[in-house]
DNA sequence: ATAAAAATTTAGGCGAGCCTAAATTTTTAT
DNA sequence: ATAAAAATTTAGGCTCGCCTAAATTTTTAT
């Protein structure tokens, strides 16, 4: 029913709406997408006469029920195939993003159903973003940032905020991969970096930029 | 480099051309695209502007070197996801062709190898079709039809010719799937229709029809 | 309150991949 | 050899997603 494209522009109205609590401009959308608002304009009345936004001129773009539902489906593909790619088939996880940005939009639920159990239903991607489930509910996890723990105290990588290979390529070789033990050991004043204990090796170093972009869990 | 219309055509200019051996027809290709002969046409002269087929007006169309090994890459994609699907998601050889023809146009050559491997390089597919290797090499199965087979012989079968769903799901049903073993108990002279045996089970009744359409290699 | 700046929409256009209708070329039948 | 039939190409047009340039609306600054 909804084209590539149309699929892409959904994705993405639910992501910079912060999961569809507030509305969109025009402008954020076409950063994100690399087009010219004026593409964006056009796409928005068609996903409007479709009923799978709700569009007023000049004010920013919300999606319907129809449309969050198809945002979440896709979403559920992205993550599926991002497990599938990372669990048996041995990428890495700074590498599966874009070959998941393809295999989103193959339509068949009963592929992605089968794939699912196949993978044994997990909740969550190599990312720690929670998956959407068949009938299409976002499991919502919440996390707190590592640059808000004090210091002394031990929680539980649970993901990122950032995506970017680069940045993924820097925490694995930390050692801060989603499911790692990190304690707080030290954090400077002046620019809020960090020193950590992450599972056990020595010490390391983080900036506040990349503790800004880690979602952690209190150990219990 | 070459869209997904251009993929599907010069995956079907192979089939249709055996294999690269003759020049397929407009009008052929029209047929089985679902399509109008001046729209076919139309996408003949960007082939040949990208130098993937030989194209002379009215003299039928046949693939270059450089579209061979694009359609090779592309029937590699599709089987390789036929197998993945029949042999790890649990679907049945009848209902994976519609969803490998999406599945083919995903570009990423990493993620065919990789799944290559992880279903242990298969040579051939659910319904007995060779699969190109890495490389873009196709090996060459030379199999008999099943209705040259003369009464009182013993034959292995290896594969379909025709895919339709309604014609697996019944070969399903008598147990002609690959690597059934066949013996041709009685073959009626008129209708040239077969009294078979298969896998030890009760003597079965086929077609002149149905036995065109099914490969089978002599038992050593 | 108003003018400048920023955001957004409208107008007109383009390429890909398809269409119908009308030529044109090739093949087949006589 | 020629005329009818079949196959193919050309001409002109359509929708989808995108573009640039110009208008319009909203926001911000004075
Ligand atoms: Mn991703
Ligand atoms: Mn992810
Ligand atoms: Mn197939
Ligand atoms: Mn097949």
């Amino acid at each position: 029913m909804a084209s590539l494209a149309e699929e892409n522009y959904l994705k993405l109205i639910y992501h910079l709406s912060g999961s569809g609590a507030e509305e969109v401009s025009t402008n954020a959308l076409a950063e994100q997408t690399q087009t010219r608002a004026a593409s964006v304009t056009d796409m928005l009345r068609k996903l409007a006469d479709k009923n799978l936004v709700h569009y007023k001129k000049y004010q920013g773009v919300r999606l319907t029920q129809d449309g969050q539902e198809v945002a979440l489906q896709v979403i559920r593909r992205h993550r599926l195939w991002e497990v599938f790619m990372v669990e048996k088939l041995g990428f890495r996880w700074d590498e599966v993003h874009p070959i998941a940005e393809e295999l989103e939009h193959i339509a068949s639920e009963e592929l992605i159903n089968r794939l699912d159990a196949f993978l044994g239903f997990p909740v969550s991607d190599p990312h720690g973003d929670p998956i959407p489930t068949a009938a299409g509910a976002m499991p919502s996890a919440e996390y707190e940032k590592l640059c808000e723990v004090t210091a002394g105290q031990q929680v539980t990588m649970m993901g990122v905020l950032e995506h970017a290979a680069s940045f993924l390529q820097f925490l694995s070789k930390a050692g801060l991969i989603p499911g790692s033990v990190v304690s707080v050991l030290e954090i400077n004043d002046f620019d809020r970096s960090m020193i950590l204990k992450i599972n056990e090796s020595a010490p390391s170093f983080v900036s506040y930029e990349v503790a800004r972009n880690i979602l952690i869990k209190f150990s219990v």
